[in-house]
DNA sequence: AGGATTCTATGATAATTATCAGTTTTTATT
DNA sequence: AATAAAAACTGATAATTATCATAGAATCCT
């Protein structure tokens, strides 16, 4: 059994927060577990009862809308947590997450995460500030996908992509999502995203090799995303 | 000065979570004022330092996009709290806030809730699963936003409408929207919301004189948003 | 290695939505 | 009550985006 102390989701997370005490009795009960691409983590309406601690790979988190489409709500990485939101409000999950390539997990039991959230504020009030700052970003989300075009939207996604995620010796964003996935993360027909990667890729604002993608020119993506 | 024990506000957001000592040291250091209709209760970008309690009113909280266009992130009533996300982060307020109406509004600075959050683990408990709510529904607007068309949007909204705030005697609900706020709500054009709405109207799902809006067919309405 | 399957790509067309221009109606102000 | 300003509305047109059809390329699977 790995120790949690070194854990780069302990790191990053506000798990960072635990005492030793806490972290050692989390070390005790949490399960590691590998997950293949295109496997799921959790589906929409399961009972999670616990958090996922991300050690590797990558996952995206989706919704499906009333019209049968499905929505990427967010890609989720080394080092993150996942499952929190479910955990907090008690219900079933409201999102399903599919890993995107081989992933290594550790899974929290809720029980666990209750407790110390109950009695180490320290902790809640870091989990307070990660939701805070996740509504903010979900805010802006919002205003982008009801204000902007997809060009615009797929213009900011990538630029976020190039920002979350680091690069290969070749200068390639080292996630691979299909064209699918990307048209589910900007909200619109794979068809249109296609084309729209291809235009960039003529104006040699992208890059791309089948599903590695490289930015080649931020500044010029920016100024797509920005103005009208 | 209003005593805080009895306020519409504490019943219903997380500040019942307070005791009864917490309460009487607000009581004494909240101010209370009133809000002119179109009036700013803050703006982008501004320090708040305090949170909003909405005694009566309501208000529009919005956000610039970078086109230029105003989107409506969500509306605020009588009961609810505002302000408290930025107060988490700590940032500068990444939205403004616009009254509808006339408002009556208690102001509570920062320091005060920030001290109960620090020492009181049942209200930062509380807060906590405010804003994992909030996030939850903030997947569900994105899914919308980002897959729904402007006239399932509408129907959607509508439907919101109509379940957040009371009806008169006629069955308008208790809400004053421009077309212009209802266009920046679900994020279109004003013109094609009016058009929409002129659309609802002939097929017998609403009716309106001017702003005041009655909903007539609200299972018409479900099936326009969720049948694509 | 070969066949099946999924993914990417492109063209043609249809549907949706925005923009522009102008008119009427409502609301606010003196 | 008269006037100005804002809001609501309508039509015409342009721009954006989705859909459908089809084909080639890449990947998966024993």
């Amino acid at each position: 059994m790995s120790k949690c102390e070194q854990c780069i989701v302990r790191q990053l997370s506000s798990l960072k927060e635990l005492t030793r005490d806490e972290l050692i009795r989390i070390s005790h009960c949490k399960t590691s577990k590998i997950i293949k691409r295109g496997e799921i983590l959790f589906n929409e309406g399961d009972h999670v009862n616990g958090v996922f601690c991300i050690k590797d790979g990558v996952c995206k988190v989706s919704k499906m809308s009333e019209n049968g489409r499905d929505q990427v709500i967010k890609l989720i990485k080394k080092g993150d947590l996942l499952g929190e939101r479910s955990l907090i409000t008690g219900g079933p999950a409201n999102l399903t997450a599919r890993a995107l390539n081989d992933m290594e997990i550790c899974f929290i039991p809720k029980e666990e995460i209750v407790r110390d959230l109950k009695r180490n504020n320290n902790f809640t009030m870091s989990m307070l500030k990660d939701l805070a700052e996740s509504l903010r970003n979900a805010d802006e989300v919002i205003v982008d996908m009801a204000q902007k075009t997809v060009k615009q939207r797929l213009a900011e996604t990538l630029i976020h992509l190039d920002k979350k995620f680091e690069k290969d010796d070749e200068g390639y964003i080292d996630v691979y999502l299909t064209r699918e996935d990307i048209a589910n993360i900007i909200g619109t027909a794979t068809e249109s995203a296609i084309r729209i990667l291809s235009d960039f890729k003529k104006n040699g604002l992208i890059d791309f090799k089948g599903k590695r993608i490289s930015i080649l020119d931020v500044r010029g993506l920016e100024r797509i995303a920005q103005k009208y």
